[in-house]
RNA sequence: GCGAAAAUAGCUCAGUUGGUAGAGCACGACCUUGCCAAGGUCGGGGUCGCGGGUUCGAGUCCCGUUUUUCGCUCCA
């Protein structure tokens, strides 16, 4: 496992030297959890997200894409639930060093008290012969009606605090009632403080006239608050499915290893919406399609595992995770959820627009059923890239770094070097890669030894190197060098693009999927 | 967010009891070689993360802060 996270290292390492991966804001000392993608690492990214949507969009027929924007109605979020569960006040145990919500301690205390209460009457009830009702209802303990006094009191405070949104209060309640940390059983306490997952922005310029904004903490209600514009502009017919890829935004707590939990991310999501009672069928066609998607990258069927969820968020009937080993572990990259109609009903009701379709087949309407395919673009740009570093062993005790990336993925295609640079070598060469760069990324290089230039592109996973020596002045024949195997083979300079167009090109992954 | 450790050139790191900063690689120019990196000459590059303090003097000691890593915690 040492070893595993030392590999891991070297892998952020080199996405930093060799431009793939930048921290934000670097020469300002950084923010924290917020990466850059540098100029290796766009054409990666782009390459990702061009062979999801390609795969989404072109090869189904009833799935179409849109681009909503980050800001939307705040009301948006009260109705997917977002405002609400994600406003919890939080406090830390400074010995135990764990955290509890504030409003569970004080809401745990007062079941506490109930408790208390229980008891005295459950034994008057049994001295007297009653019921628990009457003698709830009859008691006059004194005891008793201390506690439900204390606890009354209590209620009504917290209460108080937790509508004003008075941490301070909540934290005083908790020192008050002398509540003490189950596993330390200290009182020594932090602040309370409130985390909120979603960012918040003003839109509008003057100060009465802003309106609280959020930045989307996912891109799934864009596609929901547009699913009545699509269907019906695009006269779409169920089941049928809406894609997007965008940013979102989450304030995480802790945000850690490297791009794998960012604060501003990209997700690619695709909800797919059919008819009631048909939903779990389409989850398990989404499950393994999605998987099949994954596969047909070559990364190695070994390295995914399906996480089926146990405990089911509260708008969903089904869910999965598509995991993806990682150097630190099999990490969720893909979700894939049965979130029935919650969203859609939440947003007819907060609305109060209609949001139903009309079956044909069945004649009647309905609220549609949504399974939701979400991944990560960036959890999926680093599991490509963790699955192709290599740092490869050669005979005789060389060595070189390889980036072993899926052709059709690789940011740079080829690159075309002169062998020497003298004897009009270095002219050819950018006659051809001029040529070339009309179909592909195409690098020109000159500038050290051939071996070194090699290195380099390996380094960055290009996956040709074309050569041009002094036989191509004569022949018009070049070298081409392959990137995982380092074997060279004589080619004309002339069948370059039929020979290279069909292993970089996504159809190439497209194609595996059919 | 809590705790611990770290931060010196693009990268990896030296830097003595406190005395005005170095190496290797990388980078640039030129020469040489030419099919799997690390030949020669010359050169550019650092207010030592940032801000205070102690001191005649701080990369070095103290405090704060930012970022990173690890552990805990959290995770729609």
């Amino acid at each position: 496992m040492a070893k595993q996270e030392d590999v891991f290292k070297t892998i952020v390492a080199h996405a930093k030297e060799y431009g793939f991966v930048f921290q934000s804001s670097e020469i300002y000392d950084g923010l924290s959890a917020v990466y850059d993608y540098g100029q290796n690492g766009v054409e990666l990214k782009n390459n990702i997200k061009r062979y999801w949507w390609e795969a989404m969009t072109m090869l189904h027929d009833n799935i179409v894409g849109i681009d909503s924007a980050i800001f939307m109605h705040p009301t948006i979020w009260k109705a997917s639930g977002h405002v609400d569960a994600f406003n919890d006040p939080l406090i830390d145990n400074r010995d135990s060093k764990k955290r509890y919500r504030a409003d569970v301690l004080i809401e745990d205390e007062i079941a506490k008290i109930d408790d208390k209460i229980n008891k005295e009457v459950a034994k008057a009830a049994k001295r007297f012969g009653e019921s628990f009702d009457e003698a709830m209802f009859r008691q006059t303990n004194p005891r008793v009606k201390e506690h439900q006094e204390k606890r009354d009191a209590l209620h009504e405070r917290y209460s108080n605090a937790m509508n004003a949104n008075d941490l301070a209060e909540l934290k005083q309640i908790i020192l008050d009632c002398e509540i003490a940390d189950p596993i330390s059983g200290t009182r020594n306490w932090t602040d309370v403080r409130q985390f909120n997952l979603m960012f918040k922005t003003e839109m509008g310029s003057t100060a009465d006239g802003a309106m609280e904004v959020y930045l989307r903490p996912e891109t799934a209600q864009g596609i929901f608050v547009n699913y009545l514009n699509v269907q019906k502009t695009g006269r779409m017919r169920l089941p049928f499915g809406i894609a997007q890829i965008g940013k979102a935004f989450r304030n995480e707590i802790v945000a850690r290893q490297f791009i794998f939990r960012m604060r501003e991310f990209e997700q690619m999501e695709m909800q797919f919406f059919v008819r009631p009672g048909e939903e779990l069928k389409w989850f398990d066609f989404w499950r393994q399609t999605r998987l099949k998607w994954h596969k047909a990258l070559g990364l190695g069927d070994q390295k995914y595992r399906f996480h089926d969820h146990e405990k089911l968020a509260h708008y969903a009937n089904a869910a999965t995770d598509i995991e993806f080993e990682m150097p630190f572990g099999f990490k969720e990259v893909e979700g894939i959820h049965s979130r029935t109609n919650f969203d859609l009903s939440q947003h007819e009701k907060f609305s109060g627009k209609k949001i139903q379709y009309f079956d044909p087949e069945l004649n009647e309407g309905y609220v549609p059923y949504v399974i939701e395919t979400s991944i990560g673009v960036d959890r999926m740009f680093l599991s490509v890239l963790c699955s192709a570093y290599e740092d490869q062993k050669l005979e005789g005790g060389d060595s070189r770094v390889v980036l072993h990336f899926p052709a059709a993925l690789a940011p740079v295609k080829c690159c075309v070097m002169p062998l020497v640079k003298k004897d009009g070598l270095p002219e050819k060469a950018r006659e051809i890669q001029h040529r070339l760069r009309f179909d592909f990324t195409c690098q020109y290089d000159e500038k050290d030894s051939i071996g070194k230039r090699y290195r380099r592109q390996d380094a960055i996973g290009t996956p040709y190197c074309i050569t041009v020596d002094h036989q191509t002045l004569e022949d018009g024949t070049v070298t081409l060098r392959h990137r995982d195997t380092m074997e060279q083979q004589r080619v004309a300079a002339a069948d370059l693009e039929s020979l290279l167009r069909d292993s970089v090109s996504l159809n190439s992954l497209l194609k595996k999927l059919l």
